[in-house]
This record gives C-alpha cells, structure tokens and sequence, in this order.
DNA sequence: AATGTCAATTGACACCGTGTCAAGCGACAT
DNA sequence: ATGTCGCTTGACACGGTGTCAATTGACATT
C-alpha cells in the first residue's frame, strides 16, 4: 500500500501542478494568473506544464474537476437529492451551493475570464452551468408537483428564474462588492427564491 | 450652421472612430474585437486610432459614453424619476433597463471583457454600475417610505439585492441563453423584483 | 510660389503571454 | 552499456497592443 493514494507527501507531477494551480488561483482571485506564475508555484518550468496539460484551459478545466473532487461535490449534492418536499430541497440547494461557491471561486473565476474568446473553457463552463441548471429544474418540477409553485410563474421561467439567481456573478457582486457574508447570502437568497417561486399563500 | 453637429455626412475622424466602434461591436457581439478590425471598420490606419484615442481602454470608454448620448440616457430616465409611487418608480426603471441594455449590450460587453486585467476599464465599468446603484436606491427607500417595503428585508439587502437583480450579465443569461424576448424579460424581472420587495399584502 | 501645419500614412519594432521544438541531462532499470 | 522517462534550458513563432520616425498630401498664410 502507498504511493498513489490521497495525501501522500510526494504527489505525482500532475496532482502537484493542479494543487499549486488552485492554491494561487485561490490567492489571486483568478485574475491574471500567467502558466509561468503556476511552474514557479509548482517548482517546475513553465514548459513542462505542456507536459502534462496541452494548454491552459486543458489545465484550468482539470483543476475545476480536481476541485470538485477534493470537495466532495457529489456527497454534498446527496442531502438535497432526499429531501422530501420541494420547499426542503430549494433551501438544501441554495444552502450547500451558498457554501460552496466560495471554495471554488478562484478556479471558477479563472475558468470564466478563459472563457471569453475560447471555445473549449467557454464549452466546458457551459457544462457546470447545465449540470447546474439541472439541479433547479428538479426543485421546481417538485414544487410544481405539490401545487406549491406560484401561479404567477410557468415552470420553463421559473427554472430560467431560479437558475440565473445563482449563477456565480450574482455571488461574487453580493459577496465582493456588497460585502454580504456566506451566511446572509444563503439566507437572503433563500428568502427571494422563496419569495418569487412560492405560492405566496404559503411563504412564511 | 453647419459642420459640427448631428448626422452630418463627414464627421470628424473621432466622430467616424467612435461609430464604427458601434458598429462592429454590435455586430461581433463585442467578442474579440481588435484595433485593427476598428481601423479597418472606419477606413483608416491602425496607428490613426492611438491620434485620438491613447488606448483600447479608452476608445472603448469612449464608446460606451457616446452610445449613451446617442440613446438619450438622461431623457430616457426622467419618466422614472418622475413617478409617484415607488411601485410605479420600480416599474418603470425596469422596463427603462430592458429596453436600454439591449442597444448598449454590445459595447458593454466589450468593456466588461476588458475590465479583467485593465484597471481603467475596470473603474470606467465600476462608475457606471454605481449610477445604476443609485436609482435602486431611490425606489428602495421610496418604498421605505410609503411602508410597501417587505419586512423581511432590510433596506440595504433590498438595494443590493434589486441592484443585482438587474445586472447586465441575468440580463445576458436570461436573453441570450435562457431565450426569454425583451418583453418576457421585462415582464419577469418586474414580477421578481415585485416579490422580493413588496410587502405580501400589496403585491397584486 | 514658398512655407508651415496638420492629419494620416507606411513600416519597423518592443513587449507579453501562449504554445512549440530541439537538444541535453540525471536517475533508474535491463 | 543501453535505453528511456521526466524534466531542464534555450530558442522561437504568433498574435495583439502600443510606440516611434520618416513621409505624404491637402489646405492656409504670407
């Protein structure tokens, strides 16, 4: 038993580079964080970055799944996929993303500005997002299924509605510029998203 | 009377730069528009461009001024500042953005892409959001004042919160990838912005 | 007609960041 | 001793921004 297991002191080469890329992408908010910046972090040369990652998307991408990986996003994902009513599984959701946003924001904030005039980041943002979007159309068939849903809304909007709410630029506004904590972000979002897709009989 | 003002046929070189800037971001959605495209656009040199604007940032800021003018931004936001109910004020600043956003969208993009790395376009960015701020606080503690606004929210999480609602970015989601028309969205973000902040009672 | 001025032109170049290529080197195995 | 694997150094092409110098052509001034 040993070398290719969790936390072993001298990692592979690759697990190396994707640990140094979301430690400074952590640090530098995502912004302008050059592959030479992350061979230096990494103790390698910037060449051999290519070695092991074609190009910086290839790179970015893994080190969002990487990420994800550490992070349990799936075991996270569980409590909201049993919970018992629509109204539950609206507040699980936005209560395990209003947590997790902020541990993946650096890498995801890099993934973003990638994607701006590359294709292969702009593809595979677009995938997170519609796993993503996935996620609240369940809440609100659920809701729908209960009668629950606020007639006001269809269930395509209210989808469209929900989904736009937690995208992370609203995140990164209300948390960076605004300056709400994880914790009023979690609240208050739950409250809007209650507000515009409840029945507005049963809110409280 | 004569050559310096409106739709004369020859304006002035600053005058043609700034147009053909429109144009062409328009056009390409304000993706990856170069210097030399701008020149080509307006029929002139590339090094022409730097004889009147210091620099991409800057040509772009410019744009984004002079499309506003062209729009009649102040005129259009009179009918809201002139409402008499918050509620009618809330309706009509929405409907104004909607119908607003979509002739400035693509030279808003392009200075929102260029604001990641560029401070100054960051800050030029910055300013206009913060105008934006200003009229939701303005219907906010109009609201506050009539006593229409919910008790759930506090006034400042309201401002933020309405302030959010209508950022360019839920506008280009909802429009551009979730395909809601210019009349749904404005309809729909009307109805949210209603639910998060009216009182339940008065809603209707 | 000679002169100056001004906008724009051409062409070259520096700087940066990404991505590629070739040659070399040390450690470890066979 | 031979190979080969992972990494190194150093060089370079490309594309985009921004700068610089020398030149041209049109229009006024005298």
């Amino acid at each position: 038993m040993s070398s290719e297991s969790e936390q072993s002191k001298a990692a592979d080469t690759p697990t190396r580079i994707l640990e140094a890329t979301v430690r400074i992408l952590e640090a530098e908010g995502g912004k302008g964080v050059r592959m030479s910046d992350i061979a230096r972090e990494t103790g390698i040369s910037r060449q051999a970055l290519y070695l092991h990652f074609a190009s910086r998307t290839e790179l970015l991408t893994a080190a969002t799944r990487w990420v994800d990986e550490q992070l349990g996003l799936e075991e996270r994902l569980a409590p909201s996929r049993h919970a018992r009513s629509g109204e539950e599984r609206l507040a699980l959701y936005i209560e395990l993303w209003g947590n997790y946003i902020p541990d993946v924001y650096g890498v995801a904030k890099a993934l973003m500005l990638a994607e701006a005039g590359d294709e292969a980041a702009a593809s595979a943002w677009r995938d997170r997002m519609l796993a993503m979007k996935d996620g609240c159309r369940a809440i609100v068939e659920m809701l729908a299924a209960e009668g629950r849903l606020s007639p006001l809304l269809a269930v395509q909007p209210a989808i469209d509605s929900l989904w736009t709410l937690m995208l992370v630029p609203n995140w990164e506004h209300l948390t960076q510029v605004c300056g709400w904590s994880r914790e009023e972000y979690i609240e208050r979002i739950t409250l809007i998203a209650r507000q515009m897709l409840l029945s507005p009989a049963d809110q409280v």
